[in-house]
RNA sequence: GGGUGCUUAGCUCAGUUGGCUAGAGCAUCGCCCUUACAAGGCGAGGGUCGCAGGUUCGAGCCCUGCAGCACCCACCA
């Protein structure tokens, strides 16, 4: 029997450890003669930070994951979901950084070597949890398989496609603006910067014509960078400066002279028409400059006019010995902002400063680190995407890969059709180090190790080589997961048996930086698809539809919704580590309000099927307890209908013993409501509606099961007339049931479900071929399509007619549920009379009829309030019990709302192009709906007229 | 500037090729500790489906325009 009260947590802990020391999450490799086998079914994880800890978002994420796999494993597929996780460069490598700067120490301090077994050992301290908190989900992971971007593998698959796209040509060295992070002092790709919109200065400074004719004027955000001026810019349409094309200016505070160049990037309507073109530091300047670096005015410029001003902090550099004053003395060793102060002030003593204005501007920003990002000239690795880039967008656009839902491909064309090179070098430590070599000369050599260079190009072991120092994009690596941790480039069993993937699973967030690069790189290196579909999800905000972050304080912790947390350690952990002590403040404040009484435990399973039944396609979800806490009441529900089936067919004889058995039309109707729910269940997680799916499995395990199954199962359990063969039947019928909605929910509550079936199992028999050791490896419920029974349903529909008439009427007249009261029935069909007799139980018990009589004279009845069930009135005798104002009330109700409908339909049926051009059967449903209504209301109408007479 | 999504009950959301009286959960209001469950049972109230047009016999759904919200991409120095 099970416990009195549902204890998420007392099952949780003890069932995951079982199902992964039984070995049950790894996939069956070979095709099950037995089985009905479904084929190869993957998903691959989107390996979280291995440092890192589990969010929301990966629980939402895992929810959907493990349900398909579960699903799909039931289903009989040989089902793989494959666990690893990423080292995640600069994430990683800064968490250590900051670890080292509460140390007062600097990764240059311990030196690379050093430092990288400090990250190692980070990852070795940390790297358990968000593993330990998967588990803690319940998620079916392979864990025999785990994998690491940084394992010996995958690193071996990393230099593999590497060298392969070097000499393809697809991977070159280049020296290029590249977005520069002054801070991580490292380079990083278009998708790391985050621009937003901040309020900044416009300043407009004027450049003298070297002819003495006066000046331009040009306006800039970004004052500093004129240092690095190489010319500037007017459109060759614009009247006011054609004349100028060719004349030279000088530039202040340098005393270079720059020429004026005609380009059509100079738009005539803004600001003044001419631009400062500055091609070191800003990426349409260095356009421009592309177009007129062959000009000799250009090209007579310090460094052909790409005059770099910047140190790595951007800070204004040095002058090379051979630069001369190139940069004035005053400025060096002067950071950018500081920079921008004294260049300003100076040109304003020179009465060169023409105005300054408010002005606001998209600030360029590391999504890491916050920094301004600077464009910047260095060397870095390059990935040359558009061959690349050509066959991923065909895959999709010929549906060999399938986005769901369905318009995020146009997010993905857009980027695609639009991509630039990536960028993979990074000038930070922890990460795959570039398999590039350098001799003293300068002279790259790619290879899968030194020696293997040293090898192809006969360079002896004294020929001296050093490695890029470099390291290469987390986001390469990722790009390989689908087939490098199937054991790539070995042609292994796992890679022939689940690549091609089944589906993604993943966030809008990552389109570009994960799925599109995945999609590129399987193609190249699989000559296949990586997965068939692209599930994307929306985001788990707060219950106000805000984004969870630390700084805001609304963050929640699927492990405190599962364990549940008090107030005291939640404010904590909300403002742990907070910079600013007021914010600290306002945070506790708001949390103390929101939980004040903390979080409950709403255990594992409440918080999955939360997830499933908020995930509706192509919306970001908001996250509110309440939802939360009504599914808990669901686990609760079950849990307790379960003890109830337990406790009256446990010892019980359920029909096993090969004696007579009787089914109710109870028991055939709750049979084919339960086929009709397998059916959309089904077909609901086919089609990735895991809303739809949870919502078949709560309304039929609520509103059907337990509200009226189980009550019209008691009549016959308890009943005294009731026959063995009917108690049989009827006890069958509950296990049944149960064991199979068990089976329908556990890809949603794996747990709870898990402990109920142990317990029904034995009960229900080996009939359905569920006699396996868990629930876990039980096929999937299917749906017969002969399990319609329309007589069942038409009789349980009418009895349950029957039971709401009477106890609308007990519930509108104020009268106690419990009470019992004789009940006549009036205009009663044979069929009514034969269900009439065969009903009495279910009536008497679940509308407390104390009687019901059949009146074959309807004149004979006393003053009723009424109820009618089709054709059949349902009178109850007011006599001392209901007030005739009341229900005179109530009968006027119903006559309205009758009336108004009568109209709508005859209006609709006297227009003659509706009966014309309507299908006929929706015709004919309106004509039959027309003779029903009339029938209830002249009911309705003449017992409010006998009614109001007395 | 380009794009995507959203707008349905007090709140959070379903509503799948256009067709019964637009549904659910939560919240609200009554009545109930009925021997599985008060984390419960029974009943009730609550919506001119963002606005304006159009197509159609018929529109929450299709088309056009507008408004508001959210997000993505690009960017004018």
């Amino acid at each position: 029997m099970l416990d009195k009260t549902y204890d998420p947590h007392r099952i949780e802990a003890h069932w995951y450890q079982r199902w992964e020391d039984a070995g049950w999450f790894a996939p069956r490799m070979t095709p099950d003669a037995d089985a009905a086998d479904g084929g190869a079914y993957c998903i691959m994880i989107p390996p979280p930070n291995v440092t890192g800890s589990l969010h929301m978002g990966h629980g939402f994420n895992n929810a959907i994951m493990d349900a398909l796999v579960r699903y799909h494993r039931m289903c009989g597929d040989r089902t793989l979901w494959q666990p690893g996780t990423d080292h995640a460069g600069i994430a990683t490598q800064m968490v250590v950084e900051r670890q080292l700067e509460a140390e007062g120490k600097t990764r240059h301090d311990l030196g690379r070597h050093a430092f990288i077994d400090r990250v190692w050992n980070w990852k070795g301290e940390s790297g358990g949890t968000i593993t330990r908190q998967l588990r803690r989900l319940g998620s079916s992971l392979d864990w025999q398989h785990e994998r690491f971007t940084m394992d010996e593998g995958l690193s071996n698959a990393v230099r593999e496609v590497f060298v392969r796209l070097f000499e393809e040509g697809l991977i070159y060295r280049g020296k290029r603006l590249v977005n520069w992070d002054p801070v991580l002092h490292t380079a990083v790709s278009d998708l790391e910067v985050i621009s937003e919109e901040e309020s900044g200065h416009m300043w407009d400074m004027r450049y003298p014509l070297t002819n003495g004719t006066g000046h331009l004027t040009v306006s800039t955000t970004r004052p500093e960078t004129m240092l690095g001026d190489c010319a500037v810019a007017v459109n060759p349409e614009d009247e006011r400066y054609r004349h100028l094309i060719g004349e030279l200016l000088e530039l202040p505070l340098t005393g270079r002279r720059i020429p004026i160049v005609a380009d059509e990037h100079a738009d005539p309507e803004f600001g003044t028409g001419c631009v400062k073109i500055t091609p070191a530091h800003d990426f349409n300047d260095h356009g421009v400059w592309t177009n007129h670096r062959d000009e000799k005015q250009i090209a007579e410029q310090p460094h052909g006019g790409l005059i770099n001003i910047f140190t790595a902090d951007a800070a204004i550099r040095a002058n090379e010995p051979d630069e001369g004053d190139l940069i004035p003395a005053a400025y060096i060793g002067l950071d950018r902002i500081d920079a921008r102060k004294r260049i300003v002030a100076d040109l304003e003593a020179q009465g060169l400063l023409a105005g300054v204005r408010d002005h606001k501007l998209m600030v360029p920003r590391g999504d890491r680190s916050g920094a301004v990002i600077e464009p910047y000239l260095t060397d870095q690795w390059y990935v040359k995407i558009g061959p690349l880039a050509e066959p991923a967008i065909e895959a999709v656009e010929t549906g060999r890969i399938r986005f769901v839902p369905d318009n995020w491909k146009n997010t993905y064309y857009e980027w695609m059709r639009n991509i630039q090179d990536w960028c993979i070098s990074r000038q930070i430590w922890w990460g795959h180090r570039i398999p590039a070599w350098y001799d003293a000369e300068g002279n790259v050599y790619v290879g899968r190790s030194e020696q293997e260079v040293r090898d192809k190009h006969g360079l002896s072991a004294d020929f001296a080589l050093e490695q890029d120092p470099d390291v290469l994009d987390t986001w390469f690596s990722s790009a390989l997961w689908p087939f490098s941790t199937l054991g790539w480039p070995e042609d292994t069993d796992r890679l022939k048996a689940f690549y091609p993937t089944s589906v993604l699973i993943t966030g809008f967030d990552i389109i570009f930086f994960w799925v599109a690069r995945m999609i590129m790189m399987g193609l190249k290196f699989m000559d296949e698809v990586p997965f068939h579909d692209v599930y994307i999800h929306g985001l788990v905000r707060d219950a106000h539809g805000d984004k969870m972050s630390k700084s805001k304080g609304n963050v929640l912790d699927p492990i405190d919704l599962i364990d549940g947390i008090e107030l005291k350690p939640l404010v904590e952990k909300r403002t742990r580590g907070m910079m600013q002590p007021r914010l600290a403040e306002k945070i506790a404040k708001q949390t103390r309000r929101e939980f004040p009484d903390g979080i409950p435990a709403f255990g594992t399973d409440a918080l999955r099927f939360t997830f499933a039944a908020l995930a509706t396609t192509g919306r970001d979800i908001k996250f509110d307890l309440g939802r939360i806490e009504g599914y808990r009441n669901f686990c609760n529900k079950l849990w307790n209908a379960s003890r109830y089936v337990l406790m009256n067919t446990e010892g019980e004889d359920c029909g096993g013993s090969g004696g007579e058995l009787e089914l109710s039309a109870a028991d055939r109707w709750i049979t084919a409501r339960l086929h009709t729910t397998t059916a959309s269940v089904r077909e609901a997680i086919d089609g990735y509606r895991f809303d739809l799916a949870a919502q078949a499995i709560y309304e039929f395990t609520w509103s059907q099961f337990c509200d009226w199954y189980l009550e019209l199962a008691k009549p016959v359990l308890t009943g005294e007339q009731a026959s063995e063969a009917a108690k049989r039947g009827t006890r069958q019928t509950l296990v049944h049931t149960l064991e199979t909605l068990l089976r329908l929910a556990h890809p949603f509550m794996p747990f709870i479900t898990e402990e109920i079936w142990q317990k029904v199992k034995p009960l229900a028999g080996a009939s359905d071929g569920v006699g396996g050791e868990t629930i876990m490896l039980a096929p999937y419920p299917v749906a017969d399509p002969a399990g319609a029974d329309p007589d069942a349903v038409a009789e349980i529909e009418w009895v349950q007619h029957f039971i709401l008439g009477v106890r609308r009427i007990k519930g509108e007249m104020n009268i106690p549920p419990g009470k019992t009261l004789p009940v006549l029935v009036a205009n009663a069909s044979d069929r009514d009379r034969r269900w009439i007799e065969m009903a009495r139980p279910y009536l008497d018990f679940l509308a407390k009829t104390e009687s019901v009589t059949i009146l074959d004279d309807e004149s004979e009845a006393p003053e009723s309030a009424i109820a009618l069930v089709g054709d059949m009135k349902i009178l109850i005798p007011m006599a001392g019990l209901i007030d005739k104002d009341a229900e005179l009330k109530r009968l006027d109700k119903g006559i309205t709302r009758l009336r108004g409908d009568i109209e709508r339909i005859e209006k609709k049926l006297d227009n003659p192009s509706f009966v014309d051009k309507a299908p006929a059967a929706v015709v004919q449903k309106e004509r039959d709906r027309l003779t029903e209504q009339g029938a209830a209301l002249a009911q309705l109408v003449a017992q409010k007229t006998k009614i109001a007479a007395l």
